[in-house]
DNA sequence: GTCTATAATTAGATAGAC
DNA sequence: GTCTATCTAATTATAGAC
């Protein structure tokens, strides 16, 4: 027997599946909020009543992004146990390689989102991307590197090597009929990635 | 005094412009034929006129895209005199910097349609994609290289890295408060991409 | 909580005036 | 060639039944 609460509470995380794929896929304005309700097995109705508008869906849906990127890159790269330095380097890096392979939203989500100067732009920002470039990346991987000037452009020279292939899977598949998705393919992109930016 | 026909590819190349940016901006569906009329100071009407389809349009907008692709880097890679191979690459990645620097509009189209398995993306492949690959690439900066393996995830490290920060201009200047269309940017992102790739 | 019905906008494509 | 008017379909948000 389920409680109300309990079903709220699936609802909810079942669209906000819906919404992350959809957004990611086809960006902000494209998704239907009609789409989204028939990709969670529900009605256009119960949107609005659990987010209000499209606005507030879509800053719930990414935002489980961060926090699934938080919970899952986090747990892994805590459990890195590598001596040496430069090793180390790499092994968070294939790691990252490995969660965008897994969750390609995140980028195509970075992508879709970046090209624009608007509120949505903003809010993502300093709700999310600024705490994590301070935390993560400031404070963790690129800390003590003297390399301050250069930082700006290994991050997104990371961000983008290590995730495009699998944020345009489709155009992989048929320009070099390779399965981006399969291990094979993750591992030898994350490791020519680390190689790359950690020689 | 303007001939009738001179008149037409006039219009006919606002149409495009207008297009490509659209296009790229919002996705294929977000982008509206009336939006893309206005920004090109004409009617919707004339665009059906001209395209006969969204569809249509977006092919021919497209194609533009790639015809400047390789009219500009084709001409500037020409004109590299460069005798040292390893140096020679680098030059060659750096001028594909510039030009993604300067035509942020080629990979947030190439993101933008590369996520959806569609007939856009089989025409994309088959029409240009593919072409350029066999040309400029697999004969061209990667030939007799021996690394076949590798040849893809080079490739998409060299995209996604070369092009990202640019792509998301808007972000890169709220998070990092830099302005990845000045020189000073492109050349350094330029000079780091080409040494990750080229050591 | 969930769904159906509906109002107000906006979309692409067509037809026809000039 | 170019533009205006219009048709049909789809959009978000709202109101209310159950």
């Amino acid at each position: 027997m389920t409680t109300r609460a309990e079903q709220r509470e699936e609802t909810r995380e079942r669209i906000l599946e819906a919404a992350r794929d959809a957004f990611s896929e086809l960006g902000f304005k494209a998704a239907s909020t009609r789409d989204i309700a028939a990709r969670a097995n529900t009605t256009q109705g119960l949107i609005t009543y659990h987010f209000r508008t499209k606005d507030e869906l879509w800053k719930a849906a990414v935002g489980g992004i961060f926090e699934l990127l938080e919970r899952k890159l986090g747990t892994r790269l805590a459990s890195i146990e590598e001596k040496d330095p430069r090793e180390f380097a790499r092994e968070v890096i294939r790691e990252y390689v490995r969660f965008t392979a897994a969750h390609p939203e995140l980028f195509r989500l970075m992508v879709e989102q970046g090209k624009h100067d608007d509120a949505r732009t903003r809010w993502l920002v300093k709700t999310h991307l600024r705490p994590m470039y301070e935390n993560v990346f400031r404070d963790g991987l690129w800390a003590g590197k003297r390399n301050g000037a250069l930082a700006p452009h290994l991050h997104y020279a990371l961000a983008g090597a290590g995730s495009l292939p699998f944020a345009i899977g489709p155009e992989v598949r048929r320009l070099w009929g390779l399965e981006p998705s399969q291990k094979d393919f993750v591992e030898a992109h994350a490791d020519v990635v680390a190689k790359l930016l950690v020689p």
